[in-house]
DNA sequence: GGGTCCTTGTGAAACGTTTCATAGACTGGT
DNA sequence: ACCAGTCTATGAAACGTTTCACAAGGACCC
């Protein structure tokens, strides 16, 4: 039983045509005192809310821009959310968030949705780098799409990227300077370019210096972290690695929590980097050291550069914003201070 | 340069009547299977994209449900968009995550511009209890409407809640049976139903064995755990609680950082209790006990209970699932273990 | 070989808006 | 009085679908 009321019924109790209704809603200044005053009183007393759909139609666009994540549930990701939105406010236009869930088909459907709803425009972190169709489609038919924390390698379109590989570098000179000598990159699932450039990162810091131990996860989720902390600690002792540097803080948080369970103290018998320095990465057991990123600016830049693109339909020039990424160094990688006796 | 291609083109090209390539669309079955070829490969070669409004318009339906959530960032919420997409997605529906962030106004406009785009149901948290104008409205005007951890005292709708006062009572009994005699409990706005539950909760299991110090707060938030830390740690030294109970783990998280910072020790010179018991808590610096909430099966009852209403659009019984809330008690409120000397 | 059914495909009528060209009614200026 | 110019309001034509009643062509049965 959904709203029945219409334009149509509005005219008629008002006593003038639907295009005076219409015009009450969008040009009211055309439409004199007290004509409009008894259309709006129409309306209220017949409780009418318009119909997007037949609105749309008509005019052929939306008031929408989408925002494509890979998973809601990272603190990471609902900040870029947060910046999104806020930019996207002052253009009276809705966010519509959606969670792909690091699943490509996921991701695909959703964009189906959302080209069939003739978004105005989207904003992405696609699932993998490789030839996405339907992002590609998209594109081409001519939906402005932004990359977020991507660099657009292959797509010429506008990005939001934080520095990735200079993260990863960071992390990998801090560690190799407080004498690591076998360090483990836990990250993945390596489509992901993030986890790719955050090792890339930190391979070319430690290049020659340390031994670097890759250990792939299946995502980038605190279980992933302790599953990937489990193996590290079940090697022969000496060949296990002193540090760990992780993709992202869910796994470093997992990590974390592994190797105290298994009484191995953080940081004097394992140092651990995570990435993103989300909010709990403080909070945590051993606060995190941990590589910070600019979450809510990134959403929110990326939201603007879509919105220039989608204003400006005459030319536009894609744009590539580069943040810098800073390294926090907390005492899970840093000289153990007190607490315990060091060593 | 929005998608241009209509049905009416690919019903051109394929040499058939536009009835005709919407039933290939909708009813393939009625249609010859070299028909059905023909058109599918204009719509290939085309690249054509069904245009949404134009067929809601139509159906008069659409094909989304909308969760408008208090908060994209705290992790409870996140984990309740994960149970609902999941169990929207079987349904073929897809959930638009609105965002109201604890703003009525927000929250009132989303409600309009999802009502405008006759959505077909709403899970929501809304802000306030009060006679909240736009939900109403959505409501009588036939929308159903599904509320999300909150009793429906005065709705008769459809509810999912986990009991608060019994999750507030919980933290109760248990920090006045670690023998505290001054307990403070954080949190706010007190407009939030949640809030004052679990306030409600603590204060009767407090009654008469304790002094219940109410430390009230703006919202739901780290930062306004370090606040209210700052306000209670502040207090003359007698009279300081011993025990903290907070509305939710941000704000037990923002607690245990800002007295750790002071010097108080946790949980020997203060003892905190959370709410939520979100993945975080127990990675804390001291793990957090905590009131557990099944937050996922939350969103997933709550869409399933919304997918049925919207299903039996005959009679439809309103119901009210209500979830027991589970202490999980850890270090932080628990007899310290080991790691400092206690007392 | 005429009737009955089934299978395919068609054309036109909605759906609820927005927009645009135009009509009517005033206002003033001459 | 008449013409030009302003304001207001109108009706009809889109927008891109879905749906529905119906027609054309076989196939089948007696």
């Amino acid at each position: 039983m959904t709203t029945t009321t219409g334009i149509k019924e509005v005219a008629r109790r008002a006593g003038v045509s639907i295009g005076t209704v219409s015009n009450v809603l969008n040009r009211p200044e055309l439409v004199a005192t007290s004509t409009r005053q008894r259309v709006l009183d129409a309306i209220a007393e017949l409780g009418y809310v318009r119909n997007d759909s037949a609105r749309q139609l008509r005019a052929g666009q939306s008031r929408q821009i989408a925002l494509v994540v890979l998973d809601v549930t990272n603190p990471f990701f609902t900040d870029v959310v947060r910046g999104a939105e806020a930019a996207a406010e002052d253009h009276g236009v809705m966010v519509v968030v959606c969670n792909s869930g690091e699943d490509a088909h996921r991701e695909q459907r959703h964009l189906e949705l959302l080209e069939e709803q003739r978004v105005r425009g989207v904003l992405i972190t696609p699932v993998d780098e490789g030839p996405n169709s339907r992002l590609e489609q998209l594109i081409q038919r001519g939906t402005p799409v932004v990359l977020v924390d991507r660099g657009s390698g292959r797509h010429s379109r506008c990005s939001v990227a934080v520095d990735d590989i200079l993260g990863g570098r960071l992390a990998g000179e801090h560690l190799v300077e407080q004498g690591h000598r076998r360090i483990a990159f836990v990250g993945g699932p390596m489509s992901i370019a993030q986890v790719q450039d955050r090792r890339a990162g930190i391979a070319e810091a430690v290049e020659g210096r340390a031994e670097l131990v890759v250990v792939p996860t299946p995502n980038l989720t605190v279980a992933a972290g302790r599953a990937a902390a489990t193996q590290i600690a079940s090697g022969p002792d000496g060949e296990r690695p002193t540090a760990v540097f992780c993709a992202n803080d869910l796994l470093a948080l997992g990590v974390l929590q592994e190797m105290t369970q298994r009484g191995l103290r953080v940081p004097q018998d394992v140092a651990i980097v995570g990435y993103d320095d989300i909010e709990f990465a403080a909070a945590a057991a051993v606060p995190l050291s941990s590589v910070r990123q600019p979450r809510e600016q990134l959403g929110r830049t990326a939201a603007a550069l879509l919105l220039e693109e989608i204003e400006d339909d005459g030319r536009h020039e894609h744009r590539h914003v580069v943040f810098q990424p800073e390294l926090i160094v907390r005492e899970s990688s840093g000289r153990p201070r007190g607490r315990r006796k060091g060593r």
